[in-house]
RNA sequence: GGACCGGUAGCUCAGUUGGAUAGAGCAUCAGCCUUCUAAGCUGAGGGUCAUUGGUUCGAAUCCAAUCCGGUUCACCA
């Protein structure tokens, strides 16, 4: 039980014996005691008042009292300030609790709850290659996938792939038009980078017949529809929704070029899934379930034939899911999506990690799953973040200031590489250990520096910063990971060891083990709210103390046997929580660097 | 225009079931490496928590209005 729950079962406790009136949690609040106040946790008296009839420091004194003599191994003393009850909580409950939880390394993570979560993430288009909105979507999405684990739930994770569609056709297009056969191999270049390559074709060339077009007399509007270039794509939209087998063929060639450069960020970055959903297959079963919902009457059909949702009641409008030509538009396939997701995994929860802009679509689709009846549509939860800027604004394709995600890794991978060297703390490091050391140190601060912010506001990502190893970053945490792993490779904990007298705690021991202590709330909470920068900052906060801690106090010339024993348990839990915490977000922890 | 989201130090961000004098990092300045990793530690300066009003013992946090920024309201995905 965590020292809150405790503290509020002795003061619930405490009231019912002096005053004979029941209050739960609820009714008052419990907060780790301002620094300029003496205390580790504070009783906030004021909503009492009223009930008892008290005065806040009759109350305080009567409960303070009351409490020291009632659990002294829990309570060392007590100060009333206003109204606000200080309590110092006994050295022996926060030594009591290192010792029983110091050597385990699960320690936080509950057990299996038996309820089933698919996760969603990644998704992305199959034209193009990641970049850094795909990065914050794709650590969010895992991240969030690892810490619902850790509460001990049974999760899925998958991703939906965006291979259909106009996009893939202007690719084709330009790859019928200019490739003259190259392929990836042929040349060299990753297939999401290859295909993307000629997706930029396509838009140079339409642009560059747009502009013919204007000359010879053409309105922009007109123009931007009626190029060669963008025809083809459209005809070839439809010869592939015929399926015309040498359209089926390319795209189908071309897709798999783009997966497999997919595979390669994905396993560099640590992304993988328990299933993969492609969109051209999901659209048949969610025009399938748009004619069931036209049947039960959730839907209505207009007199040019197109089908809607009435979602008025509801504060929204009205909502196509099908088109007057029969054809599936977006949210017919998601539609099926969820259905498909249900039937196969029977969730309680389904997640869809996506960007902000989408969270009308998101609204909808749970008020049309509710309406189709689909069981669990409760547990539909759009998990949105916001966008990924740059100091100068936003990425722009046109002005080619996208960050593609391959570069950024390589770029922070290598900067970890030459401030490695020059720190030169490493060089006994083999080959293949180094190349690890970089991969931990460049990818994860990348990691850290995108999931350290609330995921639902829009970040700005300077690259400067994002490289910069001080203060709060990866970097950081992972030293004071690496530091408590030197001091213990010194000398390890003796676990048989029986300590003489019950010392007291100084400061920032006792600072340390609560924080510590608090890591299990802190791993709810991110599930609760789906935010895994509350890891994030927790992890920083800790790593901040504990290194305050180790500058200040020696631990192998510590004063006595008792604190040397102390203080080793310290760095071995600090360093257990550390790595636990940075592994829900994705960082790894180097032993040495 | 309707709906939703955001506005906290020069910059990037924490902090909302309402609690004490609002916190970090970066940047700036001043100190600390014959001692377990200085990717570190200690200290200083830096704030009208967008604005105004309300609710109350108490508001960055809740409510209302206003201003600013973003997203969305497609037979695009």
């Amino acid at each position: 039980m965590s020292v809150i729950s405790t503290i509020e079962k002795a003061v619930t406790g405490a009231l019912s014996a002096l005053y004979r009136q029941e209050f739960s949690g609820k009714d008052f609040q419990i907060n780790q005691t301002k620094p300029e106040f003496e205390g580790d946790y504070t009783i906030v008296l004021f909503s009492l008042l009223k009930p008892l009839k008290q005065s806040p420091d009759a109350l305080g004194k009567t409960l303070g009292d009351h409490l020291l003599k009632t659990y002294p191994e829990l309570f060392a003393s007590y100060n009333v300030i206003k109204g606000f009850l200080n309590l110092v909580i006994a050295d022996v409950y926060w030594t009591g609790f290192l010792h029983t939880r110091y050597t385990n390394k699960s320690f936080g993570k509950k057990a299996p709850n038996g309820k089933k979560v698919v996760v969603e993430y990644a998704s992305p288009n199959t034209n193009k290659p990641l970049h850094l909105g795909h990065l914050r979507n794709i650590f969010l999405g895992w991240s969030i996938s690892e810490i619902l684990k850790a509460e001990g739930y049974d999760i899925v994770k998958t991703c939906i792939a965006n291979d259909r569609g106009i996009h893939i056709c202007k690719s084709m297009v330009a790859w019928q038009l200019f490739a003259n056969g190259a392929t990836p191999e042929s040349t060299g270049i990753k297939g999401d980078h290859f295909v993307g390559d000629y997706y930029v074709m396509f838009g140079n060339e339409h642009k560059r017949q747009v502009n013919e077009l204007i000359a010879s007399g053409m309105s922009k509007e007109e123009a931007e529809k009626n190029t060669p270039i963008m025809l083809a794509a459209q005809q070839m939209l439809v010869d592939w929704e015929a399926g015309k087998p040498d359209v089926i063929a390319l795209w189908k060639t071309m897709n798999s070029w783009v997966y497999a450069g997919f595979d390669v960020t994905y396993k560099r970055i640590g992304a993988d899934f328990d299933k993969m959903y492609y969109e051209s297959n999901t659209y048949l079963p969610g025009k399938q379930l748009v004619e069931e919902g036209l049947k039960k009457g959730v839907f209505y059909q207009k007199e040019d034939g197109s089908v809607w949702v009435d979602l008025t009641s509801e504060g929204l409008d009205e909502k196509i899911v099908r088109r007057k030509d029969g054809t599936a538009v977006y949210i017919t396939q998601d539609i099926g999506l969820a259905v498909e997701k249900y039937k196969e995994f029977t969730y309680d929860s389904s997640i869809y990690v996506v960007g902000d802009e989408q969270n009308y679509h998101f609204k909808v689709l749970k008020l049309i799953c509710e309406k189709l009846g689909l069981p669990s549509s409760e547990g539909i939860y759009h998990l949105s973040y916001g966008m990924v800027e740059l100091p100068t604004g936003r990425m722009k394709t046109r002005e080619g200031t996208v960050v593609d995600a391959d570069d950024i890794m390589d770029e922070m991978v290598a900067v970890a590489k030459q401030k490695t060297e020059e720190l030169g703390k490493v060089n006994d490091f083999a080959p293949e250990e180094l190349e690890q050391l970089y991969d931990t140190i460049g990818l994860g601060a990348l990691r850290f520096f995108i999931l350290r912010v609330d995921p639902k506001k829009r970040m700005i990502f300077n690259p400067e910063e994002s490289i910069d190893f001080h203060g709060f970053t990866a970097s950081f945490v992972q030293f004071s990971h690496a530091r408590a792993k030197a001091i213990l490779r010194n000398e390890a904990v003796n676990d048989a060891y029986t300590f003489q007298a019950n010392e007291s705690l100084l400061k920032l021991e006792k600072e340390l083990i609560i924080q510590l202590e608090q890591y299990p709330a802190i791993i709810r909470q991110a599930a609760v709210e789906h935010n895994p920068s509350a890891i994030v900052n927790y992890c920083y906060d800790l790593a901040k103390i504990f290194n305050s801690f180790v500058t200040e106090h020696r631990v192998l010339k510590a004063e006595t046997e008792d604190k040397k024993q102390l203080r080793l348990r310290l760095c071995q839990m600090t360093s257990n929580v550390i790595a636990s915490g940075m592994q829900l977000v994705g960082v790894a922890v180097p032993e040495r660097m």
